[in-house]
DNA sequence: TTGAAAGCGCTAACAT
DNA sequence: ATGTTAGCGCTTTCAA
């Protein structure tokens, strides 16, 4: 094994291997300004050889150019932000951007710490989850004077672009489709998180639609932490032991709606007939169920992919601030559209 | 709305509205230093009133400090590496330093492009999944001079660091336990991918001890893309269509044994008696499952938490390279230990 | 306890 | 096509 270098290589040290100014490595090893094929070879090699990494920070510096974009999570714990990362990653890979990202266990004053570390490396651009935001994080997005993409949720007004769907308008939507398949006795579960901004508008947009026709959630509960899978399971368990006569179920996730779903199918229990189940999300994970689980896609990816777009096209020049809301579609699957009744 | 800032502000600009030089103003947004309570009071409200973030750019270059650890890992498409992040993660909250992350699709040669970006930013540290990497890689970690550890996986040399568990033994022991249960008749399912070596070395650990009981695997199959539960679904009824003899199927991973595992229960069969079924990752998800699956916990948020701190070790002045090797347990389940037979 | 000077490694801008 | 100069915004080092 060699000896482990010292001190980092710096460009002088490839310009004297080769015998070439530093501006002129410079220059190769961006591929900026015109080079003659001899010194650009003559550089490489040299740098090659050496095992040269340039070093970003100080380019960075000199250049007033950070080839960085922020990313602002919530949570690592399910796949839906893994998922975004990924549309983020696909659509950067294609350029010099790189995500950096930073995760808030969705609590606020962590985020606000998040961004300002993230922010003091002067990042060309910002992507955060939701549109909730202290004061004086929305103030460091503001004053950063970079582009800002808000994702995941339309639902309010954003510092500045925003991509994502409206959950108070899935939430609706889901309301209808369950009234329009003739149930009425609906049950709701889901996690307890009262920072989880999303969950909480589907939630509104439910009982609103629900409201209008007259109807009021039946039962509601809450979990937090442990499987979401076994959760889901003891749930639906205890609530319908409690309340027999309901008809439909709504789960703030595909987790324990999936949860719910075996326990009743183990029950023998008529699903769609007896009692519709819906989930939200659009997991994947789904197709392998007994019965497809009613959902709605969260557009997760292309939610990702836009948000980077943006960033790109902001950096481009483009100057109008994007507003957009995709339209996620139910997928009635298994457990929502009910079986005509002769 | 206020107008965004034109120029982003600097030491000086906070220098100014105080009164304080910058030097100054540095150590007090350091904690650096004596400085009085009442010049510190100063900065401090004059900072907070300019919405001033510091510019860690110029603060690398000048200190010679990059707070940041290299996280390289081959995909977010799984729980896996989430969960080995958020390890990392709780780890360096505590400390100034912040992870940066780089995804390689198990791809060699990008897995040496993502090193090379990421090393430009000259990390204090880089914590990099597996031991299987190219040359350049291998060369790059080595000359960087910063703590360097491998993750994952402890079949092989380290450059450096290394802690994770070994796959090769996680087979044999899994193969050791199908044997003490009588079962004979083994059919194996995973996924095909050529770059997963720690897939590999469980397979290879499998076989290596069924062969010397002089077995052999009498079926296997692979997939690619799509539902790991319908995947597992779909492969476990064609297999035990074409081998309607055998009696355990081991997979590599939990989502295709849980596909797997609910077909059989759909159909019937009793399990763990006609046939046992074993998975490997230990993903909470199963607990929701009408059986649990037998599995293998590959210690992911260990081995975060660990190479976390590792890293932190190191550059506290330890020296001497770690090489841990965490011991994951079987977990029986419900589809393992085989009922005894009067 | 505070300030002044020098320089981190690179690149923009201007020579040649 | 190549080189020179100045300086990015901060911190280290030294002086007061």
């Amino acid at each position: 094994m060699t000896d482990r270098a010292p001190r980092p290589l710096t460009l002088r040290d490839v310009s004297a291997a080769s015998g070439v100014s530093e501006m002129t490595v410079s220059r190769v090893l961006r591929n900026r300004g015109d080079v003659s094929e001899a010194t650009r070879a003559k550089v490489l090699e040299a740098a090659k050889t050496l095992g040269y990494v340039p070093n970003q920070i100080a380019g960075s510096l000199a250049s007033q150019q950070v080839n960085l974009v922020a990313v602002i999570i919530p949570s690592l714990g399910n796949m839906v932000f893994p998922e975004v990362l990924t549309g983020i990653n696909q659509v950067l890979e294609d350029t010099p951007l790189q995500p950096v990202f930073g995760v808030t266990d969705y609590m606020r004053d962590k985020e606000e710490r998040v961004l300002y570390e993230i922010l003091s490396w002067r990042p060309s651009g910002v992507i955060i989850a939701g549109l909730e935001h202290s004061d004086a994080t929305r103030a460091m997005l503001k004053n950063a004077a970079i582009p800002v993409v808000e994702i995941m949720d339309t639902d309010g007004n954003p510092v500045d672009n925003m991509v994502g769907i409206s959950h108070r308008a899935a939430g609706q939507q889901m309301a209808r489709a369950i009234l329009k398949q003739g149930y009425s006795r609906i049950g709701f579960m889901g996690t307890s998180m009262p920072r989880d901004h999303r969950a909480r508008k589907r939630f509104e947009g439910l009982t609103e639609v629900l409201a209008k026709a007259g109807i009021e959630i039946e039962a509601r509960d809450f979990y937090s932490g442990g499987s979401a899978l076994a959760k889901g399971r003891e749930m639906t368990k205890a609530m319908l032991d409690a309340n027999p006569d309901l008809d439909f179920l709504y789960y703030s996730n595909d987790m324990i709606g999936a949860g719910g779903l075996l326990y009743l199918f183990e029950q023998g229990v008529d699903i769609p007939g007896q009692i519709g189940l819906a989930g939200f999300n659009g997991v994947e994970l789904l197709d392998g169920l007994p019965r497809r689980l009613a959902t709605m896609d969260a557009c997760r990816l292309d939610i990702g992919r836009a948000a980077a777009n943006i960033i790109l096209e902001r950096l481009g020049g483009s100057t109008e601030p994007q507003h957009i809301t995709l339209s996620p579609k139910i997928s009635y699957g298994d457990t929502l559209r009910r079986q005509r009744r002769p």
